[in-house]
DNA sequence: GGGAGTTTTTCCGGAACCGGAACCATTGAC
DNA sequence: GTCAATGGTTCCGGTTCCGGAAAAACTCCC
């Protein structure tokens, strides 16, 4: 079965976590702060992190940028105060998985693990490393060159490039695009994929108006051919 | 287009969602509380349901079980009022597909209702792969190579080589394939069908004069042979 | 609260595709 | 073999879809 970390600084949260879970059958180890969790996360591999968001010595955010910079496929859960609204939103930017609002149900914790999990599980293991053309991607450090030559990417543009990535020579229909890059919980409308295309154009191809390797589908979306 | 049934006992909550549904193009009907939404799911054969949870006679999550239980394959979207946290978890588990709390945006209702809905519709794994001669199709990443070289297919195209393939050896009318390919109702015949026969059978025959894989059948319409 | 950078939306010209008609080829009944 | 019906092929106009730029909205950081 799964193994969680659970970092969290109130010891009777963690006491009733740690007896939830066991008895669900998930493997549990925890961390009372912010560095503990990321030394257990980085050295202990956890199948999922729970991270509570106030902690001592390092803040939940925090831990989850660190995280996810180093182990990205790491899902990671988040536990937020209740009002602190903003932290939710930065929590998910930052690459958590999910949150949940304190004081929540456990049985809604234990949802959406499971469901953060059989996630996890379905996305195909990626490699480190791409390339095409002259073109060079490091998907760990989020790095890409052109002919030797570092480019700067947005956060959403590399996401973006990710995605096409990882599914090479699929027609990747825009719904699909929106929903897997842009995510479940954000709701953008028209054309917004569109713009994107091309701004990963002007960076990538050599001919921006004679796409080699993104590739438009007419009436379908977009594919990538390495 | 897609059928959604939505079964919610407010009137005004009925008439905006049936609004928004028909603008965006698909057919609504509806059910004013749980008995009815059963009854109408199991004999109209909806695409979709949108269940209300809280409703006079039979709430949705009772409808939720019974419903999934003669029809697992119907994607059910469950509407929660907010504080009702109880009631999302216990949706998931009862096999609800999605939910979304009130109050909710439209756009975000109707974000999650293209999302289900394409995750229905991708075709189950051991299906996704076919092959017929030097020819081999992806229906998943829409991928059609002859003798291992690409080819490219427009989206028309590709649904109807989809259709065949789905229907091997059967004689398929002009008819049938107009409503079911194109989704028309439409009763003067068009050439439009054979004029598709043509690209197909001219990307895929080894001689398009004479067809090994898509024949004729003579005053009746077309048949698929693997 | 202001400013820079990013993301989303809007808009329009142009390209690709589809539907339908026209015309030619083939089939099959007699 | 003839002829009527059906199917094959080509072509064009209308429509939809996409690319690109630029403006608007939103974030983030100070």
């Amino acid at each position: 079965m799964a193994r969680i970390l659970i970092v969290e600084d109130e010891p009777n949260m963690v006491a009733g976590l740690r007896d939830n879970f066991e008895f669900e059958g998930y493997e549990v180890i925890t961390a009372p702060d912010g560095v503990a969790g990321l030394d257990r996360a980085l050295n202990e591999a956890p199948d999922l992190v729970i991270l509570d968001v106030m902690m001592p010595r390092m803040s939940g955010l925090d831990v989850c940028t660190q995280l996810k910079s180093k182990r990205p496929s790491v899902p990671i859960i988040m536990l937020t105060a209740r009002g602190q609204e903003v932290d939710k939103v930065v929590g998910l930017e930052l690459g958590a998985d999910d949150y949940v609002t304190k004081p929540f149900s456990i049985r809604e914790l234990l949802a959406r693990v499971k469901a953060v999990l059989r996630r996890a599980k379905t996305v195909p293991k990626e490699q480190e490393r791409y390339a095409f053309g002259d073109v060079e991607v490091n998907l760990r450090s989020c790095q890409v060159a052109r002919a030797g030559k570092q480019l700067e990417f947005s956060a959403k543009e590399f996401e973006l490039l990710k995605y096409f990535l990882c599914h090479p020579g699929e027609t990747l229909s825009r719904d699909r695009l929106l929903e897997d890059v842009w995510g479940y919980d954000r709701f953008p409308t028209t054309r917004t994929v569109d713009a994107h295309i091309v701004r990963l154009r002007q960076k990538l191809e050599p001919k921006a108006d004679e796409p080699r390797f993104i590739l438009t589908v007419h009436g379908t979306g977009y594919k990538f051919v390495g």
